[in-house]
DNA sequence: CTGAAAGCGCTTACAG
DNA sequence: CTGAAAGCGCTTACAG
């Protein structure tokens, strides 16, 4: 019965027409699409069969306008450097999360907020009722927006432990501390006693962790702390580098660097090169993430892997859980030590 | 006025509570909101004042449900492979296409159809009105989904130029051929004669596009098209490195190498270096995309730089366009050839 | 279990 | 230029 224009596209049916071709009436309809509670048998089968009919797809605005919720989330990025959108964990994670909403029929929206002006406005989109939650990647500390998203009552779980504030914020990450602890000890484990340290940023967790599961493991193995052994980076491979050359000067009979990136560690095979080092006959390396870099490398690096799978479908399970009223949590995902040629 | 539950979300403001405000109807305030045709300057003011006041926000759902728009775009990646995912220029194009539709405020759906099964739920979903136009990633031919949507009426922007169907399909593409006979050229006037190349996918534009421009040249320098010179790739690392390792079986006074992107070229840069050849010495290798990977090579890669930026403002522009209600267009974007330590 | 009815927040002809 | 009114497609108490 439908007129069908052909080309453009044709009005799409409504619950209406649903109830209509169903025998039925639109609260019944409308019973039947949300889980189909106080409805007989009967009734039910003859509104799935129309909905075949007709091809019916529920109107997701008329149902959000009504309901006050979205039905969709907002994967927000505030990062100003592009490091970490180059960075091939982070597509680890996007496709992770899209896919595990997917699973749910949820869109995800993906939003970019770099800049401080940026920043405000996508706040006031999301505060503003368009999302129902929202899934934030934010690697520096000082970051203001998970404080604003969560005064505002904004569901909100964060891709790694937030560090600075002490609020109330859900988050999942990989245990970052105890993946530092699994490769110094297995550094230690070959025999290396003047091991090096390239950090992350200091202001991001993965940065102060992995620094501290290093002197936990040098300090249980009865070997001295030593400053000059520990040099900063930013996750870049450049800092890597920069990193390797510092220690060398420093410390030129050293034999083992842990590296707190995949990418800064492919630096510092670079630099250990050119120094006429062999890896790892003369220095050990040992790298943090198992990004597409430890493979690439040469020799491929013996890395710690995150679990970047499982750490975007439990942040979505989370932020499901809290938008459904639970209390927020945290959840902390094992690492695993993945041996290769640079150790 | 506003009650203020501390803590949960109050209830927002809506545009009654600005037309109260303001003193006016709230057709008034939805003319305002909507441009502000048929408004005097006072009562304009009267409910810009107020909307500030009460710092109302559209609620996009409610307008949606009465216009049939949605206001948003998607950008829908179907791609059986995680390689593309894994493509640097994935993410540039993602991100730019993401600030190019912030900046009219319209928000970006990532959608993923990596299966049969899901290609077939989001094209749905996308039918149903979801969004009101798409930017379709797909590099490989045979892709069914463009023709769907094209059919049922969603405006639509390929990335690429899709072959296969003749279609009347829009697209952004950089100049493939153009930019392959850049490079041939090059190596040509470096005085090489026996110029492999290593071909992307010939299912897709690039692969298809970059060889023929590699013919061209030839054909034009007056050198004879050598099928021995010629093996395919996938745009993986692996089948450069394999494709250069076929190409010196064949010719082992092959002087020089077109490979038709970065990430190959690094596989041909392995596989060369372990012959003992040198390069540029020996074997000038010349790449495509101006990826990240160009740069982290040894030596870097000349190669043939991709508008990545043009290319995701293009497609938005077009897309817009023609939601809008323009044709259909195609736009073709200059490359340039970027040199550095590989030739 | 089911229908009739109210209403979510907005836009847009329609009369003035 | 402006207001009153209809209606977009849906959900959900309410009364049976």
């Amino acid at each position: 019965m439908t007129m069908s224009h052909s080309g453009g596209r044709r009005r799409p049916p409504t619950i209406h027409d649903v109830a209509r071709e169903a025998g039925v009436s639109r609260g019944t309809v409308s019973r039947v699409l949300n889980g189909g509670h106080y409805v007989s048998p009967a009734a039910q089968e003859a509104v799935n069969a129309a909905i075949r009919r007709t091809g019916y797809v529920v109107n997701r605005h008329a149902r959000s306008l009504i309901t006050g919720r979205s039905d969709s989330i907002g994967f927000l990025l505030t990062e100003p450097q592009e490091r970490f959108f180059e960075d091939p964990n982070f597509n680890v994670l996007l496709r992770g999360c899209t896919q595990a909403l997917a699973a749910h029929d949820i869109p995800l929206l993906l939003m970019l907020a770099g800049t401080e002006d940026e920043r405000r406005r996508i706040t006031r989109y999301i505060t503003a009722g368009h999302v129902d939650g929202v899934l934030l990647v934010s690697s520096h500390s000082g970051d203001p927006v998970a404080e604003q998203l969560r005064e505002a009552g904004v569901p909100l779980v964060m891709c790694g432990k937030p560090i600075g504030v002490g609020s109330k914020v859900s988050y999942v990450a990989a245990d970052d501390r105890d993946g530092a602890r699994d490769m110094v000890r297995h550094l230690v484990s070959l025999g290396r006693r003047r091991v090096g340290v390239v950090t992350g940023p200091l202001d991001t967790p993965g940065g102060v962790e992995r620094l501290a599961g290093y002197r936990e493991v040098l300090a249980e193995a009865g070997i001295a702390y030593d400053e000059r052994l520990v040099v900063p980076g930013d996750y870049s491979r450049a800092s890597g580098e920069a990193g390797a050359e510092l220690l060398l000067s420093r410390v030129p009979d050293l034999d083992a660097v842990f590296v707190a990136s995949d990418l800064m560690a492919q630096g510092v095979l670079t630099a250990l090169h050119r120094a006429g080092r062999e890896v790892p006959r003369d220095v050990a390396v040992g790298g943090f993430d198992d990004s597409p870099a430890a493979v690439a490398s040469t020799p491929a690096l013996t890395t710690i892997r995150q679990p970047w799978d499982r750490i975007s479908s439990e942040m979505v399970r989370v932020l499901l859980a809290q938008i459904g009223g639970d209390d927020q949590s945290a959840v902390i995902l094992p690492t695993e030590l993945v041996r290769r040629g640079s150790t």
